[in-house]
DNA sequence: CGTTGACCTCAACAATTGTTGAGGTTCTAC
DNA sequence: GTAGAACCTCAACAATTGTTGAGGTCAACG
């Protein structure tokens, strides 16, 4: 029988309050990232959400994708690289990392053509 | 449909279609931009807006900005620097120039820092 | 002049990115 | 076994960044 190599039922998953303490993200944020789709949950017995640790990566990632002006619909479309449901390689993470930084390079890029371009009127 | 490039630099004064063709900057967003104080323009007696090619360079700017994740607001600001109502000179373009270029390469630079920092969950 | 397209203002709508609150449930600690 | 903190859903609101449309004006050509 091959052994899956996903989930650890001995961990109990962190709680979205416990997430948001350690990440600095609010509560509803997060929920409302994975309303969008770009982190995901199990839930308990009784409906509540427990996290795996890769979402904190992912909550980073996300925060810092943001800040060099990609919208929550490119950072979604980035992650779904990511394989689904499972913890995320290092490999997994690299290729998408080069991506974004890519794609973040390149708008720096274009802004300091424009101001490069940039003369007074005349 | 009238003056081609008229010679006459006396009185320049672009119309918001000429501007809005020249720059690709739609019409509602020029006058959106305008109500909030990024750029300005002279009237016409008939309560027209004619605008100095300085907005171009403007335009340009506040569009690669925003590609970089800077909002409208601290656009603003930033533009709030030129002088008011004058041709800025070549050196406020690029004492402006500098302090954008610095703003978004520490945005890349945070970001790639959370790159690196990416790991997979352990 | 008169027509016509470009322009004006103002208000309503829309997408994105969340926050806040109401009303109800679950979990943990005593 | 119960009090209270933390959680749940859903809906309403809010700021940002515009677009669209109604209703009216301006200007240039013929």
């Amino acid at each position: 029988m091959k052994q899956d190599t996903s989930f650890d039922w001995h961990e109990p998953g962190l709680t979205i309050g416990q997430v948001a303490g350690r990440s600095g993200v609010s509560v509803s944020a997060i929920r409302f990232y994975e309303a969008q789709g770009l982190i995901s949950s199990d839930r308990t017995a009784g409906n509540q959400r427990r996290y795996h640790s890769d979402v904190m990566c992912r909550l980073a990632m996300i925060e810092a994708c943001q800040r060099v002006g990609l919208t929550l619909a490119e950072v979604g479309r980035a992650l779904a690289a990511l394989p689904p449901g499972q913890a995320p390689t290092s490999t997994d993470w690299d290729a998408l990392a080069e991506r974004l930084r890519t794609e973040a390079q390149s708008r720096i890029d274009r802004l300091n053509q424009v101001l490069r371009e940039l003369a007074p009127p005349a």
